[in-house]
DNA sequence: GCTCTATATTGACATATCTCGAATCAGAGT
DNA sequence: ACTCTGATTCGAGATATGTCAATATAGAGC
């Protein structure tokens, strides 16, 4: 098992830098950015059902050719898979002529730990 | 006049047609449709900001003048503010000579829903 | 070497989004 | 009525994003 770039590449990694609760204080310029790279990775139906039909894959990955039937073409796709990867909510793997992705579930934590509720300030 | 609406007035309410766990089953186009809106709204580092103020405030809610200093002009705060609103993120309610928004919290907690690990496949 | 299949990249175009200044609306108080 | 202030809407320009067809890359197998 080889890598294919296991990591993602850009100024990734987002997650460590930003993601406390909304409402725990007010966000910085910086951790706002960083979160918004996040959320922006979602803010496309295609992407939402690329990760959807990853997550519930069975054994949680799934190669491309089982994910590509969200009726754009296959450039599209692979452009859309290369986004979530950046982003850091992807993991990419070759295994001979398949490449095989899979959830990043820190990832996806880091996002949930912003939409909590944390203390209700009320 | 449309008002200021209290309620968004779109399709909105993404919230009551999307919002299973990712990694439950592939979300169907229109359930992608939908919360790709919602992830959208956040998708904007001057509108997680607002959200942020605001959600931080004192009793939850603030009003324009409250977290109009993220850097931008004062229209294109009132214009993240709207998308916010629309999205059913935001409810907004004027009282006398100001206009004080707080966040929805079961828009939230459906976002959250969807990132939630649910019953993890592998 | 060559070919076939799976996936990624490039380049171009159309649409969407962010931003601003200017204008407008709405309420409070004189 | 007028004016002042808080906030929204309008119109336009610049940038970002989604999409495709064409091309390129990578490995498997002959």
């Amino acid at each position: 098992m080889r890598a294919l770039s296991t990591t993602p590449f850009v100024d990734e990694r987002a997650v460590e830098s930003c993601c406390p609760p909304l409402s725990e204080r007010p966000l910085s310029s910086e951790e706002a950015e960083a979160a918004a790279q996040l959320f922006k990775a979602l803010g496309d139906p295609i992407r939402l059902r690329l990760l959807s039909a990853i997550a519930s894959h069975k054994d949680g990955e799934a190669c491309v050719c089982d994910v590509s039937d969200v009726g754009v073409s296959q450039p599209t796709v692979s452009h859309h898979l290369r986004r979530l990867r950046e982003a850091g909510l992807l993991i990419s793997e070759r295994r001979g002529t398949w490449i095989y992705y899979r959830v990043d579930p820190a990832t996806l934590a880091a996002m949930g730990r912003i939409l909590s509720a944390a203390s209700a300030k009320a």
